[in-house]
RNA sequence: CGGGGUGUAGCGCAGCCCGGUAGCGCGCUUGCUUUGGGAGCAAGAUGUCGGGGGUUCGAAUCCCUCCACCCCGACCA
């Protein structure tokens, strides 16, 4: 490619509104443009490497045995109906009506469609197991699109659906996917985890996302540094405390704290460290009466985790200051457990806690000194709380660290949730009807290439992985206009490596050398040969990687086979 | 949806309080000079000041209203 036959437009200022270093370098590189909240055109820049992602996931998914197809953006309500998401999915699901006034939906997912085709499709478990995928755009109307292609509405996704005879072979395929999900990722050259999941509003029982380690990322990972554990805090288990509860040593005394709500301020007030304090929060329950859950004062409540209690209302839903002022007589800030009639609920860390501070249900006033049993009922046990690094890994072998990451990938163990809703049924060998067990694979394709740029950049721009990058190569001729033999040299090389198969660019434009640099550093290509009078002259040209310092000098003679060399080939 | 904020040239911004000829930097066009790290000089082009309504002799500026976008909280690839 000729620079002056592409398109090259680069800004030396970021548009305001960018947030992360990933979306105010692919705006300024060129890659994308916003056209409205959430949603962008890929310029031809940002085309080529979102194709680069694209090959590399189908040639993988192929490998793996899946098939590829592409269903339809736009899909009638009826299936949604028929797998009941009609109702469940939110107003994340964009809906509209045709001019015969019919229901459509532009799809956020394909499970419905798959299935719907599935079941058409596959009548015997001669035809088992099939995995169908498709690299297509989802719309998803997201509360907040932020973060450029990392959080848009409308965006490229890698989605995958297989169909089994048997849960056997659904776990198989999920092996397959899992062991091509780190296929694909560690091509890429992107730092990542699996970690395991919470199988969230899709359903279904195993799950795993892959997470590209980032500090933007929106993700909190707790991993183990000295063993393969990995989970998503929503999901990883905080383990009960292996101490047990010490006899109460304090008389409950209630005392005056005036105008005090947070627990750094009790503590602040009654100097006890915040571990020594316990702090209610109160939820809906199913019965529409207040739940209080009960955290250790330095704990975080784990929202999926109290999800799951029994007679939730779901979603979860924090009580109103009015529902907690009937049922406590006290506002928020005051709450404990110590005379509270109703359900309780308390982290496995506070089971273990005794002589503790925590709200008197009575505003403006907390007791200290207080002990479980003793001054209330003995509440039911759970793991409610977020873990926090130092607390011991599930699997027993050592402590958690914690990380962010953005999800790049989540592959689900979907089993019967869409086929039993939607009848999607074969003959077993006995010719017996059964319903099919369902896996679900998905790769965030746009997604990537932002958090590629998360992962490697420096101050003057993006840094591509070789695998992803638009332009392999770029060749610089400084002096283009003026200089007959830089032109020759150039164009040899230029014809060379494109005939080698390269994605090479010869940069045309006649421009400064500093433009040009400035340009490529900004683009991200890997690696550059930089042409001109200067060196010819004394028979050399100059090779510098994207990482490099310095530019290295490259005699001329045998140039091309050289730059092959940096290339790896 | 709740809370906060911003809309002025392609991008980044000033002007708004205190109404009076719409500005700056980058980019763009033309010419000359320059030519190994985002060049210099000169001459230019580009604005429904987010839309609508109002107040006023006069509105980017004050008032009302609508819209868009951004940021902070509940979602997910």
């Amino acid at each position: 490619m000729r620079a002056s036959q592409f398109f090259i437009s680069t800004l030396k200022e970021a548009p305001s509104d960018a947030e992360v270093i990933s979306q105010k370098l692919m705006l300024r590189a060129g890659m994308i443009k916003k056209v409205a909240a959430g949603i962008y055109t890929w310029m031809p820049m940002g085309l080529r490497a979102l194709r680069k992602v694209e090959a590399i996931v189908r040639e993988e998914m192929n490998r793996a045995g899946a098939i590829e197809v592409l269903m339809p953006a736009v899909q009638p309500a009826e299936l949604w109906q028929e797998s009941g998401r009609w109702e469940f999915y939110g107003s994340e699901l964009l809906r509209f009506k045709d001019r015969h006034d019919r229901d459509f939906v532009i799809g956020p997912t394909h499970e419905e469609v798959v299935t719907d085709m599935a079941k058409r499709e596959l009548k015997s478990y001669r035809q088992l197991p099939r995995h169908f995928y498709q690299i297509q755009t989802k719309f998803r109307d997201e509360i907040r699109p932020r973060f450029g292609v990392m959080r848009g509405r409308e965006f490229l996704m890698k989605d995958g659906y297989s169909f089994h005879a048997s849960f056997e072979d659904l776990q198989r395929e999920y092996a397959n996917m899992h062991a091509t999900y780190t296929r694909i990722f560690s091509r890429l050259g992107l730092n990542f985890r699996a970690v395991a999941a919470d199988t969230g509003s899709i359903g279904g029982t195993g799950s795993h996302e892959f997470h590209v380690i980032a500090e933007t990322g929106e993700d909190d990972i707790a991993y183990c540094p000295d063993s393969d554990y990995a989970a998503n805090v929503e999901l990883a288990e905080a383990l009960a405390p292996a101490t047990s509860r010490p006899a109460p040593g304090a008389a409950l005394a209630k005392v005056a704290t005036p105008g005090v709500k947070t627990m750094e301020e009790i503590c602040a007030f009654l100097q006890v460290p915040l571990a020594q304090t316990v702090k209610s929060v109160v939820v809906e329950g199913e019965d529409d009466r207040p739940v209080l859950l009960l955290l250790r004062g330095d704990h975080e409540l784990n929202e999926v985790k109290a999800q799951k209690l029994e007679g939730i209302k779901n979603p979860l839903t924090f009580a109103s200051p009015a529902s907690i002022q009937a049922a406590f007589g006290a506002e928020p800030g005051s709450l404990g457990p110590v005379g509270f009639t109703g359900r309780v609920v308390m982290d496995r860390s506070v089971a273990v806690m005794a002589d503790f501070v925590t709200g008197a249900n009575q505003t403006g006033f907390h007791y200290t000194g207080a002990n479980i049993g003793r001054d209330f009922p003995e509440p039911l046990v759970a793991d409610l709380r977020n873990v926090v690094a130092g607390d011991p890994a599930p699997d027993g072998k050592g402590v958690l660290a914690l990380c962010r990451g953005i999800e790049v990938g989540h592959i689900f163990q979907l089993r019967t949730k869409y086929s039993e809703a939607m009848g999607c049924k074969f003959l077993d060998v006995n010719g017996r009807e059964q319903v099919m067990e369902m896996g679900c694979y998905g790769i965030g394709v746009s997604r990537i290439l932002g958090s590629a740029i998360e992962q490697n950049h420096d101050a003057r721009g993006i840094i591509w992985p070789d695998a992803l990058a638009p332009f392999q190569v770029v060749i610089c001729p400084v002096g283009w206009g003026k200089s007959e033999a830089v032109r020759a040299e150039a164009e040899k090389l230029y014809q060379t490596l494109a005939a080698a198969g390269v994605d090479v660019l010869l940069d045309d434009r006649d421009e400064r050398p500093g433009v040009m640099f400035a340009d490529w550093e900004l683009i991200g290509v890997p690696h550059r040969v930089t042409l001109g009078d200067r060196g010819l002259k004394e028979g050399l040209a100059e090779y510098q990687g994207r990482r490099d310092e310095t530019a290295e000098k490259l005699p001329l003679a045998d140039l091309a086979a050289q730059v092959l060399g940096k290339l790896g080939r």
